[in-house]
DNA sequence: CTGGGGAGGGGGCCC
DNA sequence: AGGGCCCCCTCCCCA
């Protein structure tokens, strides 16, 4: 008995022992790898005030320099007809060049134009280029308010709405917000959510494991260099219900937006690098810091809107809108007049620029999105990787688009036969499945992924590529059976049929010539009833 | 007026 | 069901 008393005793110690050496273990690799986060978030923090410190003086010396212009252009230019004409020409590269032929000074409020303030240069307004408006069927309560939210604070002041949301989102004030160091609660808070769960060790090293990732992936940039069409479903945007808040998108798009204006004079100019090159890590991370909740699995969603436009600061971002509320033309909220507050004023702001095109007769005449076209040399230098020229891209090139969708009869969200829940941030054009508008917001971003073997060309899109193909291996498909002419494009047969068929479908209104193309027609509507 | 190159929207098919 | 891909179509611009 008393064996036996000593033996369980002696147990009951040598358990002691090991509970204790294991508990002291687990310690240790939570103090170390408490550590580490300590040692890399004091490292952060570093660079954030240091950074902090370069935006600080950034901003003093623009906001001088951006008075000064500003009073001169109003001095010089005060109609909104010759700003219009200044902003174009800046976009065809005639504007004020600050890096080489592929960068240049970002327009004065590119996205808060402003009859009153045309030449503003807003450096902190955000500037995301890649954005996606998923109409949710559910979940309207959640989303709501915010975009309430950004509506009032857009037409107010949308550089002041931006700081309230950030600050909103991130519990830190609007201007600690617009610092990348607002990213480090985010961070502290994941660790101290790790520690105090029964499984700590392994949270953490889940969690470092998933920082380390983003660690990777924000400083290497090789890897979501790749093809987006090619990447699978990654390219698609999360499940409907997500937690993606624009809140969210607000501070990414502050801290984006600093990137730009840092990265303005930084970039590679590798024209093969795709839009990855010119990404300043720094700013990335900042912003994915701030912005993503990777415990939550919004890592998934940002990693699948990177990989899916291959740029870090054209990420695809969801918002979820109540389907009840986009029922009809336009959804209620997020139709022209309202709505997309502050950094996301730019679909109102850019309605705001169209109706500047539209009441110009020079600028509406003018095809703006050629001048970023391939003819361009500008555009052809910056365009498809540069995603700072792309602050002027969007602005003309959605006007543009706009007005194309316009003449089309394709409203935003009208005309659809089928549901389309996927929402173009910058025209609010309404899609019927992700891949659709991440291919269109393309036409906003600038970003051309595929690229010509044969003459470096970049196109947005594969099937366009594909046809320029042809070019180079003199295909022609098409076939015309009346004589011998070859075509490279369905549509241009199409239209040599009617020299053999002599169909002339379009007829002038007015005096009732008729012509076998609507190009045709409308140039002589131009030449000879223009003034009707 | 026509041919040609390119951009972009939309639909359908296949997996 | 959704993504990838292809094709059709319209439009624009230039030569």
């Amino acid at each position: 008995m008393a064996n036996c008393m000593v033996f369980h005793t002696q147990i009951a110690s040598i358990m002691e022992v090991l509970a204790n050496a294991a508990v002291a273990e687990i310690c240790k690799l939570v103090d170390d790898d408490y550590a580490v986060f300590r040692l890399e978030i004091t490292q952060s923090q570093k660079e954030n005030r240091t950074l902090r410190r370069k935006l600080l003086e950034l901003k003093v010396a623009r906001e001088r320099a951006e008075r000064t212009a500003r009073e001169r252009v109003l001095a010089i230019r005060p109609s909104r007809v010759k700003i219009l004409d200044r902003y174009r020409g800046m976009a065809r590269g005639e504007g004020h060049l600050t890096g080489g032929n592929r960068s240049f000074v970002k327009p004065a409020g590119h996205n808060t134009w402003r009859d009153d303030q045309p030449i503003t240069v807003d450096e902190r307004s955000g500037f995301s280029t890649q954005n996606i408006i998923v109409i949710e069927s559910a979940d309207s309560e959640a989303v709501g308010p915010v975009v309430k939210q950004e509506r009032s604070g857009g037409e107010e002041d949308p550089q002041h709405s931006r700081d309230i949301q950030t600050g909103a989102a991130s519990g830190a004030p609007p201007v600690a917000t617009e610092d990348p160091a607002t990213a480090q609660p985010r961070t502290r808070h994941s660790i101290t959510e790790v520690s105090g769960t029964q499984n700590a060790v392994l949270k953490s090293e889940t969690d470092t494991e998933t920082l380390t990732v983003t660690h990777r992936f924000l400083h290497t940039g090789s890897d979501h260099r790749s093809d987006p069409e090619r990447l699978g479903p990654l390219g698609c945007p999360p499940a409907p219900g997500s937690e993606y808040l624009p809140v969210f998108h607000q501070s990414q798009r502050t801290v984006n937006s600093r990137g730009d204006v840092d990265a303005l004079d930084t970039g590679g100019d590798d024209p093969s690098c795709s839009y990855t090159t010119e990404m300043d890590p720094g700013n990335i991370s900042l912003g994915l810091e701030t912005q993503t909740d990777l415990s939550r699995g919004d890592w998934n969603r940002y990693s699948s809107s990177v990989y899916s436009e291959g740029c870090l600061d054209k990420k695809g971002e969801v918002i979820v809108v109540d389907e009840g509320k986009v029922e009809g033309d336009a959804p209620p909220t997020w139709n022209a007049d309202s709505h997309l507050g502050d950094g996301h004023s730019q679909g109102r702001d850019f309605l705001n620029y169209r109706g500047s095109l539209e009441t110009n007769a020079n600028v509406a005449t003018h095809s703006s999105l050629d001048a970023f076209r391939g003819r361009d040399p500008v555009f052809t230098s910056m365009a498809p990787s540069d995603s700072h020229g792309q602050i002027l891209f969007d602005q003309v090139l959605n006007s543009n688009d706009r007005a194309r969708a316009q003449t089309q009869g394709e409203g935003a969200t009208s005309g659809n036969s089928k549901e389309k829940r996927f929402l173009c941030m910058f025209c609010k054009k309404g899609f019927s499945c992700s891949q659709k508008v991440e291919r269109h917001q393309r036409v906003h971003t600038g970003e051309k992924p595929f690229s010509c073997t044969q003459c470096e060309k970049r196109f947005s899109r594969q099937d366009n590529l594909k046809m320029h193909q042809r070019v180079h291996t003199g295909e022609k498909p098409f076939s015309c059976t009346q004589c011998h002419m070859r075509f490279a494009q369905a549509g241009h047969l199409k239209m040599h049929l009617k020299v053999h068929t002599g169909e002339r479908p379009f007829n002038c209104t007015h005096c009732g010539k008729r012509f076998s193309e609507r190009r045709n027609l409308r140039i002589h509507q131009q030449k000879n009833h223009a003034t009707l």
